[in-house]
DNA sequence: ATGCTTGCAAACAGTTTGCATCTAA
DNA sequence: TTAGATGCAAACTGTTTGCAAGCAT
């Protein structure tokens, strides 16, 4: 049998909190989103009720660089990182599942998906200007 | 003007160890495999020449859950990661190049490359059973 | 000689954990 | 009532950095 979850006002704050962007935020960004409601909840509990999401499927969390970002899509998808300013947006690209299945036969892993994440500069960055790069 | 680089005794000791293995190592089996061959060598010297090395094109980097993992090879490829060990292997995949274009136009990013994990359970772990999952 | 490199220790970022207290069910 | 959840502080992992001494060029 399942683990009992229980319907704390900091759980719904961290979910609202996610669902409530769709900028890739970070555990930190998200913190200091709740924080705005409730000034006594502390980083652990954030930290905590977002793995606990996660493993609940409720959210999904992008491994990228510098820190885990959390996204309010469940489905599989790429992202495309700004590697100027950290952006993270969802790439225009669909999920190859086909891919699992050839690295599977290939390997011998028993593969259960991939991620994929395209770095680049983002058009503000670029606009910015890159003085010598 | 390019900068200076000098050829210490620590840093190809440090080329060597990861040319010398091709199972991803991270950079603290980096340090002690080179610690074998010079006791004295510090932690800092491992990191600063694996960045080094990487900024050099001499090695390359796979950022992989739960730290960079170094590669000798220099082409462009995925990577597939065992959930349960961590192991980290080449994957039987072509790059494909097209994606980046795609990406590029359909976001804005002036798109460098991208990095793919497909994450799954190896052989091993496979048969040394996995009790509930 | 010059200045890139080293080793050491301390700092750092992101995240997790032990524990006493609190609270949803 | 009681087991899951919280807040706090401390611990932890992977990595970077300041500094004085060392060594390649």
């Amino acid at each position: 049998m399942t683990v009992q979850r229980r319907n704390t006002k900091q759980r719904t704050l961290v979910l609202d909190a996610v669902r409530s962007r769709n900028d890739h935020p970070t555990a930190e960004d998200i913190y200091l989103d709740v924080r705005r409601q409730d000034d006594k909840i502390s980083r652990a509990t954030v930290y905590r009720n977002l793995r606990l999401l996660e493993d609940t499927h409720a959210i999904t969390c992008v491994k990228a660089p510098g820190g885990d970002r959390f996204d309010l899509r469940l489905d599989a998808h790429a992202h495309v990182v700004c590697t100027e300013c950290g952006a993270v947006i969802d790439a225009t690209l669909p999920y190859d599942e086909s891919a699992d299945d050839a690295v599977a036969t290939g390997t011998g892993y028993a593969v259960t998906g991939h991620s994929t994440i395209f770095t680049g500069i983002c058009p503000n960055c670029q606009r910015a200007g890159n003085p010598e790069q």
